[in-house]
DNA sequence: CTTGATTGGTGCGATATCGTACCATATATC
DNA sequence: GATATATGGTACGATATCGCACCAATCAAG
């Protein structure tokens, strides 16, 4: 517990474990998934092809930079990725000369759910070993901390 | 809600959400802490820093590679980087001719304590924007969830 | 309309990640 | 002790990540 400042105003040091935890169970997620992936696919990938069914289709490169969190020379190269497996396309924006968008193909549609489906089985090999109620205790509140630190960052 | 397989056994969907959520967070985490650590150093380089200083001196590669579920080459590589900031030094095992140990320097425990001081303002900041209770409701059970992921990994 | 600042995308080079192959040492079996 | 298997580490190549510089299109002033 690095003691150097005055008293620790709120729970830095709890914040701290928080977010090491956090970091620890994402790699830990990662890992699971990647081994079901098809072979050659990214977790990042896949989470594109996600938040593009989810979020809506046609969005720009750089909104979704920006919502991963991401340079945009890394979403410039998952989404090259992606069209070069013919999961999604490149269109020109209609109205922004600069922009372009982006949209899943039926081979993407179906590749996210077999993504899926690849996935299921392992998450509900783990579901009966985690404690009555833990995910619907967590989900919530990490809901929230997610917003709060989306907005958090001007 | 892919909707394919029988009834969803055990929210299955839910914990899939809530890897989703784990997953953002860490990404957001990941940004901010790397904003702060000192050039060209690595969340991977801090998180063994730290991980030797918490958890003990002299571990192996190896051992940090399975803790942190990476690969063994991965882990050489961020212990590579480490020895040539001089923030650790690797000797050979004195009961195991394969294997190395790890210890942290002077100048690793320094650099890892002024690393914790470039975050906390961050965290600082960000603390009293999150609702009264939120940390110390997640953490516990973020705990056991690790736990048992990592449990799970046979 | 012209100038200057902003914004979306790409090219390129440096570094990180990680699978495969390989070597040396250790451990097990006989 | 000899052989087989397992284990820790490294070498190397392929790919991913990302900062920087650049270009083109847009937008803001004037």
């Amino acid at each position: 517990m690095t003691n150097s400042s005055p008293p620790d105003p709120q729970g830095v040091g709890q914040i701290f474990a928080l977010f090491n935890e956090i970091g620890i169970i994402g790699q830990l997620s990662r890992t699971l998934f990647e081994a079901r992936l098809e072979p050659g696919m990214t977790i990042h990938q896949f989470s594109v092809l996600n938040h593009l069914m989810r979020v809506g289709e046609g969005t720009t490169p750089q909104r979704m930079a920006t919502a991963f969190q991401v340079p945009k020379t890394s979403m410039s190269h998952t989404v090259a990725g992606l069209v070069k497996r013919g999961y999604v396309t490149l269109e020109p924006s209609p109205t922004d000369g600069r922009s372009k968008c982006v949209f899943t193909t039926e081979a993407g549609r179906a590749c996210r759910d077999r993504a899926i489906a690849a996935l299921a089985p392992d998450i509900a090999e783990l579901a009966p070993q985690l404690p009555e109620g833990l995910v619907e205790a967590l989900l919530p509140h990490l809901v929230t901390l997610r917003e709060v630190m989306d907005a958090a960052r001007d």
